[in-house]
Parts: C-alpha cells; sequence; structure tokens
RNA sequence: GCGCCCGUAGCUCAACCGGAUAGAGCAUCGGCCUUCUAAGCCGACGGUUGCUGGUUCGAGUCCAGUCGGGCGCGCCA
C-alpha cells in the first residue's frame, strides 16, 4: 500500500527537481507511515520538514508545493497538508478494498514478500547445554528465535534453524561425574558427592536408566548402556544423549523443530578448534605470554586480549565458538543470526573478534545477534529462584504443562527482547483473560462460528460476488478494520526486518481489537444478501490475516474456544 | 571502577531506525447478552515518559551528566 505513495512522491520529488524548485538538496530520507490518528488521514510524511532547512523555506509552503505536484491517482482520495508541515494522505476506500481482494488472492501468503530474495540464514538458538531442562530462558529463546525463522521465512528468506549443542566442555564432565555419583547411590548431601555437580532429581532418573541398561535416542544418534558405574566416557555419552532428547521433546512439545543440531564434540574431533588457533596465530594475531597463548582481540574492537589456550593446555570455551562460527560460514551462511541470553552478551565482541583474526573475509558485522534479557518467574507471589546446579527451578515443560503451548508461546515472545520479562506462572496458568493469547484466538473462532451458522442457515457465500459489494462496508468500525489488515503487510516487514517479533505480537492484539469492536456492533448474516457477502467477506479476511499472523508466532488458531 | 540493557498509568507492557493530542491489557468504577460464542463490547478513572541540561521546526526516542534496577567484566562455560 505504501509502495504506491512513495512513488507519487517519487514523482512530485522529481518534477520539483527538474523545474529547479528543490535544486541542490540531496534525495531526503523521508519516511511515509502510518497516522495515530483518523483526522491525519491514513499516512503521513515528512518529506517537506526535511526538505525546508536546505531550502530555507518554510516547511508548509514546501508541503504545499510538494503536494501540488503529486500525481493523480484513485487510490488517493485526497492530500492535505497539516501541523508543522505533514502531508496527509486520505485513502480512497477502494484501496482498501483492492487490499482484501489481495487477502483472497493470496490466501495464507498474504503479508508475505520476497525481500530475502530466497537467501539462506543460519539462525542458531536455544543452544542449551545438555546438563539438564530446558527452563524458561531457554523457552523465551526458543519463542524468539524460531518466530523470527518463521518472519524470516514469510519475508523470502531461507532460514535454518540451528542447535549448537556443547557437549565437550567441563560442564559435561561435571555432568557425567553427577550421573556416575547417582548411579553409585551417592546423593547431593554425600561427603564424596562431586563439587559443583549437579543436584537435581534428573540426574537420579539418568543413572537409573543407565542401570537398567537402557538405550537412548536423540537425533540419529542411539546408545545403550553397558551399565558399568567405573565407564564414565559411557556415562558421559549416555547422559548426554539422554538430554539431549529430553530438550527436543520439550522443543518439539513447544512448537520448535531445528533442522541442524551441530555438536561441539565434532568440531573437537574434526581438529577443527586446533585449525582455527593455528590460523589465527598464522594470521599474526596471537602471541604467548604467561605461558599462555592469547588472542589479539584488542585488535578487533574487544576491551582487552583474550586468552585461548591455557597454560594446561586446554582451551579456553570461545574457542570453539569462533571455531563453531567459522564452521558457519563455511557452510554458506552469509548472513547468520545467534540468539542469546544477554549474560552472554560478553562474549560477543570476543567471537567477532576471533572471526576477524582468521582473515576468512568475514564481514565486521557478522555474525548478528539478538539478545533477551533474563526472565524472572514469580510463583505464588514470590520469585522463584532459578539454579540449574541446586536443581530448583522452572522447566520449559512446567510451563507448557501448565500454562499450555500458546500462552507460553505467546507471553514469551510478546515483549521487546532487550526488556526483562517477569513471567508469573499463577497468572499464566490462570487461562482468563489476562492472557491477551486467548483474545485473539478468540476472534479467530468467533469467525469460524459465523460460518458455522451461515451453512446452518443455509446462506451460501461466493467470493467473486461479495468481492463487488465492498463498498457496502462503510460503517466506521469496518473501516477501521480493513486499515488493521491492510498493516499486517507493514507489521511483518517491521518484525522480519528489525528482528523483533515482539512487534507482530503487538500488532495482533490491535487487529482482535478491531474485529472485536466491528463484531459487536454489526451483525453479519443479515438478509440483504450484498450486504451480507460483504460483511462476510471482511470477516473471513480477518480471519485470514490472524491465522497468518498466530502462524509466524508459532501460535495455534483454534476453530473453537 | 569499566562495558551493555532497562527505567513510560497502581501493576504488566507498547510506541513502526526524531513526528502531530504518549497507547493497550490487568486492577477500580459505571453500562451492554430472547439476535452470528460476554474468553467480547461501550464509557469513566488514571502520565511533568526517573531526574537535570543539550542538539532542532519537533525528543519517550538522539547526546552529556545524574539516580535507581539487571547482566557482564576469569587461564569458568
Amino acid at each position: 500500500m505504501k509502495d504506491v505513495l512513495h512513488e507519487l512522491l517519487q514523482h512530485a520529488l522529481e518534477t520539483l527537481h527538474r523545474r529547479g524548485e528543490i535544486a541542490g538538496t540531496p534525495p531526503a530520507a523521508y519516511v511515509i507511515e502510518r497516522t495515530r490518528s483518523r483526522k491525519h488521514g491514513d499516512f503521513a510524511c515528512n518529506a517537506a520538514m526535511l526538505l525546508a532547512k536546505p531550502l530555507g523555506r518554510r516547511p508548509r509552503e514546501v508541503a504545499e508545493t510538494l503536494a501540488a505536484a503529486l500525481p493523480e491517482n484513485p487510490q488517493v482520495e485526497r492530500v492535505e497538508i497539516a501541523g508543522p508541515g505533514f502531508i496527509n494522505f486520505f485513502l480512497a476506500d477502494a484501496a482498501f478494498h483492492a487490499e482484501l481482494r489481495r487477502v483472497f488472492a493470496e490466501g495464507a501468503h498474504y503479508g508475505h514478500n520476497r525481500s530475502g530474495g530466497g537467501q539462506t540464514v543460519g539462525v542458531e538458538f536455544v543452544s542449551a547445554n545438555p546438563t539438564g531442562p530446558l527452563h524458561v530462558g531457554h523457552g523465551r529463546a526458543a519463542a524468539i528465535g524460531d518466530s523470527l525463522c518463521r518472519l524470516l521465512t514469510a519475508t523470502g528468506w531461507k532460514a535454518v534453524r540451528e542447535f549448537y549443542c556443547n557437549d565437550a566442555g567441563a560442564q559435561v564432565h561435571n555432568f557425567a561425574l553427577s550421573v556416575q555419583a547417582r548411579i553409585r547411590g551417592i546423593g547431593p548431601d554425600d561427603p564424596r558427592w562431586p563439587a559443583d555437580g549437579y543436584r537435581g532429581e534428573y540426574v537420579r532418573d539418568i543413572a537409573r536408566a543407565y542401570l537398567a541398561g537402557e538405550t537412548v535416542h536423540a537425533g540419529r544418534d542411539a546408545f545403550t548402556s553397558p551399565r558399568d558405574p567405573d565407564d564414565l566416557e559411557a556415562i558421559r555419552h549416555f547422559a548426554v544423549l539422554w538430554q539431549r532428547r529430553e530438550q527436543e521433546e520439550d522443543l518439539h512439545a513447544f512448537g520448535v523443530d531445528f533442522d541442524v543440531y551441530f555438536l561441539e564434540s565434532a568440531l573437537r574431533n574434526e581438529g577443527k578448534v586446533e585449525q582455527t588457533v593455528d590460523r589465527i596465530v598464522a594470521e599474526g594475531h596471537a602471541y604467548e605470554s604467561e605461558g599462555a597463548l592469547w588472542l589479539k582481540s584488542t585488535d578487533f574492537g574487544d576491551d582487552k586480549d583474550r586468552v585461548m589456550r591455557k597454560s594446561d593446555g586446554s582451551y579456553t570455551y570461545f574457542v570453539p565458538d569462533v571455531a563453531y562460527h567459522l564452521s558457519k560460514w563455511e557452510r554458506g551462511y552469509r548472513r547468520a543470526i545467534t540468539e542469546l541470553g544477554a549474560d552472554h552478551h560478553g562474549s560477543l565482541a570476543r567471537v567477532r573478534a576471533g572471526l576477524q583474526a582468521l582473515d576468512a573475509g568475514i564481514p565486521e558485522g557478522w555474525p548478528e545477534y539478538v539478545l533477551h534479557q533474563m526472565v524472572t518467574v514469580m510463583k505464588g507471589g514470590s520469585e522463584v529462584k532459578i539454579s540449574k546446579r541446586a536443581g530448583s527451578y522452572v522447566t520449559l515443560r512446567d510451563l507448557i504443562d501448565e500454562a499450555g503451548r500458546d500462552a507460553t508461546r505467546y507471553f514469551l515472545v510478546a515483549r521487546k527482547g532487550d526488556s526483562q520479562l517477569v513471567f508469573d506462572i499463577d497468572l499464566a496458568r490462570a487461562q482468563t483473560n489476562d492472557n491477551p493469547v486467548y483474545y485473539i484466538q478468540y476472534a479467530h473462532a468467533r469467525v469460524c462460528s459465523v460460518e458455522r451458522q451461515m451453512h446452518e442457515r443455509g446462506f451460501v457465500f461466493e467470493r467473486g460476488p461479495a468481492l463487488k459489494h465492498l463498498d457496502r462496508l462503510d460503517s466506521p468500525h469496518a473501516r477501521a478494520l480493513l486499515v488493521e489488515i491492510s498493516r499486517f503487510p507493514e507489521g511483518v516487514e517491521a518484525a522480519a526486518g528489525n528482528l523483533e517479533p515482539h512487534l507482530l505480537a503487538q500488532y495482533l492484539r490491535e487487529l482482535a481489537y478491531a474485529f472485536h469492536t466491528w463484531y459487536n456492533a454489526e451483525q453479519f448474516l443479515v438478509d440483504d444478501e450484498a450486504q451480507r457477502n460483504a460483511r462476510v467477506a471482511l470477516a473471513f479476511a480477518a480471519r485470514q490475516v490472524l491465522a497468518n499472523g498466530l502462524e509466524l508466532l508459532g501460535v495455534s488458531a483454534p476453530e473453537t474456544m
């Protein structure tokens, strides 16, 4: 919709330029945006105010000149100059009717675009250690990351969901020791319990399964327990696979399925970590000091140099991260997005510095990062402390079981990532209208109900004829809904472009509001056939957009509530 | 001490990379179901956008400072 206005303005600017009326001014970075108030029309443009300064003319005067140069267009009813120099566009109803026809023509693809040009983007998210169940924070990562992938796919990208599994570090060793202790019947209160062991009850479940000789499957891997309490390597293998399976099941129940599970152990086994370090050394961005090997990360914007290889010969954690990101580059992700908890933002500069030090032609801003702040969990009016090692924390599984997948997903994705989130379990579990997701889903279900009623009463909806009578949608409430529907493509573009899925969640609430208001104001199934068909068409279009939007959030669109 | 994020209605949060009169939900109060689902709608109440300066036609948004909260600053991951 906006495109038409951009063309008109571009045309006007060129005309004025030719006439020399705005000579010498650079192409202004003007914007065309939705107005807040109907009084200001449907769209407003700030071009005149930006041009006024370099021209040394009054903004409103420039606006007049600009408006006068705008070509006629059937989509635009009239143009007004207002306020400090806004050019306000009042669109003809026909413009919104055309948009409604697009909804029907494009169906499940309405709102999508091809701006990604079919390019691949690797999106890494969750990437939890395989040492315990997923918690709320991982849930937020999953909800944000998956919605991002859906949004990127909808805007023409080929999004690949990737999970990086740290199955080779010290934490995993710790974890294996904890399981081994449990196998031997040693509990966390026992003096023989390993330092920094994982105290959670789930560790005991794993020990039990190991002793029973069970076989665990995760992804394409499988492993059968040899039941030997002394075989730490077997225990590690078994326990990691067990956790991977648990995490995959939880994520699947959450509606999140990854395309690639990338194992840190594979990276190490293939010697990629050493190769990465060697390459950095060869490029001259490393030095030895105090018995350790350092990366000169200060050459690349980090605030201090970082140890890569400790004096004991092992690597610091970020080196595999660099190797992993290099593998992303080598696997062809010319665009990559890494979604992380903000508590890891310190590693960001390090990884980017490491990548630059490789001199592999990786652009400075690669990969892009999307961070989310902490989630605080409230239960019974007080905060639940999250401590993996102590084993007391709220799992993603708990949330799904208590609040349902839809509410949990919506709740976790509906807020901007860079503010902290309070997840009130009692609220989410209450299943009342405190949960905005029901409000949106209800709008969808209501249209489905109308359709059922329509059939029961023997009315038939024919799209073709119905779309010829859209001028019967003449009430303010109907128009407001038409406007909301037409905003959807812009909402998708904004959410995908800014990597902020919460914008879409916000939009859907507004769309649902416009629908409910209209629903309460007008009867759809009236005897007047043209009137009825026009309204049913609008209702169906609203349902389509609600469904498309919910799909992008990974939330279901139920036919009944 | 240094770096990053946040501070908006009583509570939880929006505000489209500077726009016009800062918006929703919850809570509180008052209305609307013999008509397509009341998980809904309509109305009222509620604000010096933490504070102080600055930049400009215009600032919740940008800059400086300040206060408060969170996170990070390891040869931990």
